[in-house]
RNA sequence: GCCGAAAUAGCUCAGAUGGUAGAGCGGCUGAUUCGUAAUCAGUAGGUCGGAGGUUCGAUUCCUCUUUUCGGCACCA
């Protein structure tokens, strides 16, 4: 048997952070059979940054505990970017506490401690920790299934519960870390329990890097898309209306564009559009079940003794337009899309911008069918969402599939044939997938399809639902070709999600500047002085016939004046009239970028119309 | 909803240990007609988020409340 610090001597090994002992991450103390397969890791392996930045997570811990003894920690995991830890303390920390935490901190990995670990038993384990008043530690061991656990000591400084692995010495940890903000979380992710302190650090190998990741975060917030709707005039928010939004014209342009594109692709794809109420009855909701399980969530409106919600969805109001008339197997597959506005009661602290809204229009569709069209409507709606996001700009998507939840309706044998029939329709158009097990919805399993961004961000956006559930519970029913009544299945479906929400996504996507079709405002034709107004007004009513979406500033303002002020508003584009173009018969259009390029009259118009084209 | 922070002119922000506020941009008026990211001058504009309380006096201190921000929880 030897070391974890045999093998790397041996090996003439330097500045290893940890091992993998046949397939298994352990420290360098750990103690091994010579024939086993031992992987080192070093600065460049993948696992690298986490272990490191988990020791920096307990050397946080540690500063904490020294510099305000009272406080009680719960758990630091490392997450992207960085790591937290969870403090429950009578002082609450503010920013102003950060630099002298991470002054400590430094002083810690400066001090080079040896990290050891130490295999203790439950009871011990449990009596350390009680000892210590570290009331979280104790509940996480008792909760541990396990006969022992083990600690790490950091010398006689600090000792915290940890599975590990860890660096050999707190001085072999980066002091390129910054911690960032502190926010409250509750213990376990449980609402009903105890609010902790979590502060928040990002941790990095160079100073390089650390400074990559502020620039990114300061990137991320320059194209906040509350900002950016501001500085465009897309739209406001107020607080008499918290979490429904006023669009102004710019803004309500780009809405109305959006969705005109998605109405024309659906349209393309044979899907039907039809309208239903704002506002119904609550008998509805109850049938639908809604209401038992999503009461607190909705607005209701009362009159005359009667109760009515506002549509929280549109399902169950198209499965009524469906039970008109009757129904055969010839009617189906049946698309029935909506953009119909929804109002949800969420809860105020998670109301942000236009991303999550109490009143909202989703691209939202739902298609009646049979089990055995499942796959093929399946595969149709992956196509149609491939393409949707291509053509808005997005690269990349990637597929989560949701199998059956513990509480479900429905029998196995048609969770299985949903199941089957999904995932086999993926697989046929060519995606991947990884699964989301028991994430499915209690009425049937459903992909998710999420989006990444130009900042490499996730945003889930694509639902596909598989329904046998609802249809029963409302009454809709078909004739079969045998002759019998059966459920239509009901393939609940969106590609942008909501419209609203999009909207943000595709702000901070583009930075504002949208693609020109999807630009609120195409061109800005702009004098250089008021002798060419005319001029200017005949080139601006070309573009209008043309179906160009332009202004036209004839302000007694500098050129550059003009420019400044739309470029701010991330006009993209301007023609620039002058007593060069008047004479010539030409018009320059420039760009945002200060590139520019002279054409004719009738030329720019025609190249305004092709590069505003919708795909 | 929970923890913490914030709210001052249309916007971005400054400010006073309690004596009713200030800048830049924007607006308006006038002058300027000037070729590529801010022309000059003048002028108006604020119950300092809302409601109570303490005080001779509150935008400032206290309580409540609304909204926003950062997280957590939630998201049919």
């Amino acid at each position: 048997m030897i070391s974890g610090f045999d093998y790397i001597k041996s090996n003439g090994l330097k500045k290893v952070f940890a091992l993998i002992v046949d397939g298994v991450p352990t420290d360098l103390s750990a103690i091994f059979s010579e024939t086993a397969k031992v992987e080192a890791i070093t600065k460049e392996h993948p696992l690298a940054l986490e272990i490191m930045r988990h020791t920096t997570a307990h050397i946080m811990a540690q500063a904490i505990k020294e510099l305000y003894p009272s406080a009680k920690i719960a758990i630091g995991p490392v997450i992207e970017n960085g790591f937290y830890y969870d403090i429950s303390c009578e002082h609450h920390f503010t920013p102003e506490d950060f630099p002298g935490i991470e002054k400590r901190m430094r002083e810690i990995i400066k001090a080079d401690y040896k990290i050891t670990r130490e295999i203790v038993s439950k009871e011990d384990a449990i009596k350390f920790f009680s000892s210590k008043n570290e009331p979280f530690k104790v509940e996480l061991i008792q909760d541990l299934d396990v006969g022992e656990v083990s600690f790490y000591h950091h010398e006689d400084k600090f000792t915290d519960l940890c599975r590990g692995p860890h660096l050999p010495k707190t001085g072999m940890a980066s002091v390129h870390f910054d911690i960032m903000k502190v926010a409250g979380a509750y213990w376990r992710g449980d609402s009903n329990r105890e609010m902790l302190q979590r502060l928040y650090a990002t941790s990095w190998f160079t100073k390089e890097e650390l400074e990559n990741y502020i620039n990114l975060l300061e990137e991320a917030e320059k194209r906040d898309h509350r900002k950016i709707g501001k500085e465009m005039g897309l739209f406001h928010l107020q607080e008499e209306a918290a979490g429904s939004i006023f669009w102004h014209p710019r803004g309500w342009t780009l809405y109305r564009t959006l969705r005109n594109y998605v109405r024309k692709r659906i349209n393309e794809d044979g899907y039907v559009e039809v309208c239903t109420p704002q506002m119904v009855d609550r008998v509805l909701w109850e049938q639908s079940g809604h209401w038992e399980k999503f009461r607190q969530n909705m607005f209701i409106s009362e009159s005359e003794g009667k109760m009515h919600a506002i549509k929280p969805m549109n399902c169950p109001c198209h499965i009524q337009i469906f039970k008109q008339g009757t129904k055969s197997y010839r009617d189906l597959p049946l698309r029935m899309a909506e953009f119909g506005c929804c109002h949800r009661n969420e809860p105020s602290g998670s109301l942000y911008g236009t991303m999550r809204v109490r009143s909202f229009v989703q691209d939202d569709a739902h298609i009646f069918c049979t089990p055995e069209q499942i796959n093929s409507e399946t595969k149709r709606f992956c196509k149609l969402l491939s393409r949707i996001y291509k053509e808005l700009g997005f690269e990349s998507f990637s597929v989560k599939f949701s199998d059956r939840p513990e509480k479900r309706v429905g029998s196995e044998a048609i969770w299985d044939l949903a199941e089957d029939l999904l995932q086999k329709a993926v697989r046929e158009v060519g995606l991947e997938y990884t699964i989301n097990k028991g994430e499915g919805a209690f009425y049937g399993p459903k992909l998710e399809f999420v989006l990444k961004d130009k900042l490499n961000r996730d945003w889930q956006c694509g639902t596909f639902q598989v329904d046998f559930n609802l249809p029963e519970r409302l009454g809709a029913w078909y004739t079969g070709e045998d002759g019998e009544k059966h459920h239509p299945i009901m393939l609940h479906r969106a590609v942008l999600g909501s419209l609203e929400r999009f909207i943000g996504i595709l702000l901070e996507h583009y930075a504002g500047k949208l693609p020109m079709w999807l630009a609120p405002v195409q061109i800005v034709v702009a004098t250089i002085t008021n002798d060419y107004d005319a001029y200017a007004q005949k080139f601006f009513d070309a573009l209008v016939t043309a179906g160009i979406r332009a202004e036209l500033d004839l302000r007694a303002e500098k050129i550059s004046y003009k420019i400044r002020n739309h470029s701010l508003a991330k006009i993209q584009l301007m023609a620039i009239i002058g007593e060069n173009e008047s004479t010539n018969d030409t018009i320059t259009l420039r760009k945002m970028d200060g590139s520019q390029q002279s054409l004719s009259f009738s030329a720019a118009v025609d190249f305004l119309k092709e590069i505003c084209k919708e795909p």
